[in-house]
Parts: C-alpha cells; sequence; structure tokens
DNA sequence: GTGAAAGCGCTAACAC
DNA sequence: GTGTTAGCGCTTTCAC
C-alpha cells in the first residue's frame, strides 16, 4: 500500500508538503508550482490512493450521512435515497444506510452512528413512536438530524415534507370543479396510530370542504396498510343506495396504492370509473399512469426531498439547525380516473 | 471525547488491557474476570464510544459493504437493499451507498472504494457497457464485486439472481395448461441493447415454446422502457384479425410494468383481460395484485437476492470468489390477468 | 495476566 | 516555501 511517506521520498519532499498538495491547500498558502507538480506526478506514478480512513481519524470529519428507513414504502424510499446521494455526491460525501424498517432497536443504531463519526441522520418515514425511542439518543449524541416526511408532532429538527395541506387542497378542489360535492376521503392508519402524512391530509381534506361550502358531506374512513380494510369501507360506502346523501361520488385516497385497491373494489362490484365513481390518489407512483382507468394524483417530488434533507444537513451551521417544517410544492396530475359525476344511477350489477 | 485512554486511567490498567476487553478478545486470552469487569464498568461509566474509524485505519478494515445502483428500478432496489442491509447488519457491517443510476463516472466510484478501503462492492443492474467500463478498474483494486440480476456476459465474478429459465418456464406451461398456443413474448430492451435480464428471458421462452411443441408459433417483440414502444406492440398485434394464426392469445410480458402498459394498451381496444386476451408480468412487485384485473405473475425474492450477495461477499476467502451464478427460485403467481383463450370472437370495439 | 512501545496513515501547529 | 514534530485513537508485538 502506497502511503504519502512514499510520495514524499519519491518526490524529494516531506510529508506535509503531500499533505498540502493532495488537499489542494497548495494553492493560496505555500508550495511552489513546481514541487506541486512534482508530488503531483509522484502519487500518479505510485498509483496512490489516499486513506480516506486515517484522514477521518485525524480531522474527526467523516463526510459521511446516516439514512435511516424507518418505514419501507419500496417507491418513495428508493426515490428520496437516489436524491439525496446526488446531493451527497456532490458534495463528496457519502450516504451509509442505517436501518431498514426498524428492525434494529433504534438506540444502537445511534450508537453506532457516533461510532462512524457519522456527520447527520437522515430519517424517512419516522412515525410518532419510532422516533419518541430514538429521539432522545440522536439529541444526546450530537447528531444533526433532519426528517423527511415523518410525524411532525415531536419533530424537533428540520422536517422535509411535501405541502400536503395544498397538495389535499388542489385535489378536493378539482372533485368540486367538475361537479363533486359528497367528496370522501380515505386515510391511512397503521396498528395503532394514524401514519403522519395521513393525519395532516386528513385536517386538509376537512379544511378545504368547508372552505368550499362542502362542510356538511365530510366523511373520513380509514383504511389500514392491510388493503383488506380499505376494500371493506369501500364496498360499504358504495353500497349505499345510488341517491343517498351518505353516498359519495368521489373517492380522494390518501395514497395511489389506496386507489388502487379503491378502483379494484368498485370494479369488483361492477361499477365503472369514472362514470360512477371517481378515484384519486396521492404520491403519482410509476405505475400511477397505467391503473385502468389511469389514476389522476398529487405529484410530489421525493428526489427534491432527499436532495433538499442532504442540503439542511450539510449547508447549515450544525448548531443552527433551526426546527421547521420545509415543504415542497406539490402537482395535481389530472388523468381519468376522475370525470363528472353520473346523474343517472350507476350501472347495475 | 472519551477515548480509551481515559478508561484505561479510570480502571487503572493499560491502554492495551482496554483494548483487549472492548474487543471481547479476553476470554480465550489473558485479561482475569476481575479488571475485565472493572473496565467495562469505567467504559460505561465514561459512556464510551469506541471510535471505529480509528479502528478501521489501524485494522486496514472497514467493515463495509459498497452498494451500486447501476440502473434504478425503484422496487426491485428498495427490496434487495433491504434484504442486504439485514445480512450486513446481522455481520456487523455497514451499507455504503456508491452510486445510484451511474451519474458519477464508474472509475471515480471504484477509486473512492479503495480510498474507504471498502471492503466488498454490491452492483446491481449491471448493463453489459456499464459493467465493462467498471470491470477493470475493480477487478485492479482487488475489491472483491458481486453482482445482483445483472448482464451476465462479462461476469467475471458471482452472480446472484433469479432462476429466469424456470420463471418463465413456468409461465408459459401455465399458459399453453389453459389452453393457449399462440403465446407472443414481450422483451424489454434499453437504447442500445437488450437488459440481460430480457436476453435471457427470451431464450427461456424459445426453448420452452419448442420443448412444449409450440415451435411454430414463437413470437418475441420488443418494448422499450418507454411505455409508447410497448404499447404500439401490443396495439400491432391485437389489430390483427381474431383468428389470424400470427394473433396471439397470451401475452407473456417480461416485466409487471410492461404487462400493465399491456393491459391497459388492450382495455383502450376495447379487450376484456382476461377473456380475449390472457396477460402475464414477471416480479410480482407491491401493485400486481391491485391491477385490473389483479395480475398474474412470477415471483422474484429480491430481499433475499440482496442477503445472498452479502453473504457471498462475507464469507468467502475474498481469494475465492469463484466465478458462477447463483440464482434462486421463482414462484409463479396466477391471479386473474390469465385464462383459458376465448374460442368466441373477441369483444367488438 | 498485564504493560511498554511501536506503529497504522494522515493532519496541523510551529519553526525555519 | 518547506520540514520538524507531535498527535489523532486504536491495535498489536513482545517482554515481563
Amino acid at each position: 500500500m502506497i502511503t504519502i511517506t512514499d510520495i514524499a521520498q519519491k518526490a524529494g519532499v516531506s510529508r506535509t508538503t503531500v499533505s498540502y498538495v493532495l488537499n489542494a491547500r497548495s494553492e493560496q498558502e505555500r508550495i511552489s508550482e513546481e514541487t506541486r507538480l512534482r508530488v503531483l506526478a509522484a502519487a500518479s506514478e505510485l498509483g496512490y490512493s489516499r486513506n480516506e480512513l486515517a484522514r477521518a481519524v485525524t480531522t474527526g470529519q467523516s463526510r459521511t450521512l446516516g439514512f435511516w428507513v424507518m418505514e419501507s414504502h419500496h417507491e418513495p424510499v428508493a426515490r428520496v435515497l437516489a436524491g439525496a446521494m446526488k446531493e451527497a455526491d456532490a458534495n463528496d460525501y457519502f450516504i451509509k444506510m442505517l436501518g431498514f424498517d426498524n428492525y434494529a432497536p433504534g438506540a444502537q443504531i445511534v450508537e453506532r452512528c457516533m461510532a462512524w463519526r457519522v456527520s447527520g441522520i437522515l430519517a424517512i418515514h419516522a412515525g410518532e413512536t419510532a422516533l419518541d425511542s430514538v429521539y432522545a439518543p440522536i439529541a444526546k449524541s450530537g447528531i444533526p438530524l433532519v426528517l423527511v416526511d415523518s410525524s411532525a408532532a415531536c419533530a424537533d429538527t428540520i422536517h422535509v415534507t411535501s405541502d400536503q395541506k395544498q397538495g389535499v387542497r388542489d385535489m378536493v378542489s378539482h372533485l368540486a370543479e367538475i361537479g363533486h360535492q359528497k367528496i370522501a376521503f380515505i386515510a391511512g392508519r397503521s396498528d395503532e396510530e394514524p401514519t403522519a402524512v395521513s393525519s395532516r391530509r386528513i385536517v386538509a381534506y376537512c379544511e378545504t370542504m368547508r372552505e368550499l361550502g362542502l362542510g356538511r358531506y365530510e366523511n373520513v374512513q380509514y383504511g389500514f396498510w392491510d388493503e383488506a380494510e380499505t376494500r371493506r369501507i369501500v364496498q360499504e360506502m358504495l353500497s349505499l343506495p345510488p341517491h343517498s346523501p351518505q353516498r359519495p361520488t368521489a373517492l380522494a385516497c390518501w395514497s395511489d396504492y389506496t386507489a388502487m385497491v379503491a378502483i379494484q373494489t368498485a370494479a369488483q362490484m361492477g361499477l365503472r370509473v369514472p362514470q360512477d365513481i371517481s378515484v384519486s390518489g396521492f404520491d403519482d407512483i410509476t405505475v400511477a399512469p397505467w391503473t385502468n382507468p389511469p389514476l389522476t394524483t398529487v405529484a410530489q417530488h421525493f428526489e427534491e426531498m432527499g436532495s433538499r434533507a442532504v442540503r439542511h444537513l450539510l449547508n447549515s451551521d450544525p448548531t443552527e439547525l433551526v426546527p421547521r417544517e420545509d415543504a415542497l410544492p406539490t402537482r395535481l396530475v389530472v388523468r381519468e380516473s376522475t370525470a363528472p359525476p353520473s346523474h343517472q344511477l350507476p350501472h347495475e350489477l
């Protein structure tokens, strides 16, 4: 293994000089162009490869960010990670995976971050309970933390997320504009708690309904991760008599997955989407344009969320990560799963 | 920052002793139970956190694996990563992300791996061209490489993948069993080259067709990543007269995404799936059960692929990574997008 | 059983 | 401009 000592020897200078040249600190300070070139030449001739570990030891800087997946939703996680990677890479930082789906005890993961001198932690999809259990150790460790798409409640840090409110408002307004009044919202909930994003979307739904003068029909139903519950809810609502004041003409779903289940359930009941019932999603995942019918949804810019999070972690004075929410705009994508409500009876079974 | 020197002082022993205790090398060698306890106590009282970087410098072992996404298919990548993480974690290794979608020059990434003393590299979805450009530097670096779901051609390493042949054979046999004879295959291709997995599935398709005595109808069409081409192909095939010998009664697609596009295209042509045309996929992604109709497909165990790859990287003698293919079994999942061919004319537009 | 001493590869005051 | 020296925190050989 080639070290700076070897280079120093070959170039006939001291290790210090080599270090300065290799770190490009030669420009402003000391080091003549002539020696610089000689050192560089020696390095490349010897096939030198810097030992970043040794460097990290002395500087105390690992230039590494931890990426913690607290709840794994494949596509969003992959996309946020891609964005984070790109940004980290541009700044010559690395990303270390800390955990997937929380299978390792949180405190242990934090301990490892300290042991590896991780420069910052990006936690994605942190629910309240999960966060509660690790927030204290992280805070104590002094490692900067940025949350992405998480439960905001106990977020004593920067929280990068989409502007859920705007997204839901755009969707509900779109449905209202094309003539819907009975717009139900299908929210998400995991075993014990509503997912954070979901609960904020509920609020936005209710507010918008009121703003639009549709407050009298406020209908929030809870689907679980388990699709079965979503099916049950949809069946129940769509089994109501066609002109019942309870029966929704549009189903605004908190996620694309849920929307797909809703569309399928409706189809299995012999209903046509969107003629008999409109359905919308949230996220705009890859397959959204390929559902039958193509899904009207709200696009989130996951990649951007990732790079924003990394930028927060890197740019700011570590002690100045002032807690706040960094909400990215969403984009309404109207496809074919929403249409004006029919005034005829829904297609019969 | 607390170091072993602090512990040594507090426990009244030498740094050597502390090091031995902390590395649990105390059992077989030296160190009395009494001092062991005293050292441990001192460490925990002081709130000691080991500096893994320093440790890595002296040992030359970073206990870190690089994960390189050469082509990003969100869900498969996320799932393989999850599996890899789990296995790495169990062995007290970390995973470092090396790149997403090849946006950084390969040689540079390899250089970084060397600089960080990465213990092994896991590359996923490596196409021929991408691999060609980085294979030499990796080989020269001496860092063990394991490929996952990649182009096998130039794979002078272990290649973890699904048993594509079995998967395709199961699917084609299934279609044949329920009465199809005119089974077309829709393969994938990126700009310049067929994706590796795709090309191997093509071979498997052809072989199976012959084995089943259906060799006279061998019909491989190429879709691109771009869905437009897939649409065009499907439209062309399904525009043929119903009883034309060219017109397929089943479309075996190389991926679930492609299958979704095929189903949608068929639906837009007024055809019913599976009554008028059967469609099958490959992968069994999350949404496969929620398409209309639910997708018949071949499931791959992505998580297992990730953990297998990591195991290869860790368990084996680095010099003994004998090049070979580690093919995991697939599983046929019959849902509702495939059914016996109708003997009536397809539903008219 | 335990410790002294050397060393891993690199950085950074400070002196010349 | 350049080199000397000390040090980062840890491991490991060797002597006691």
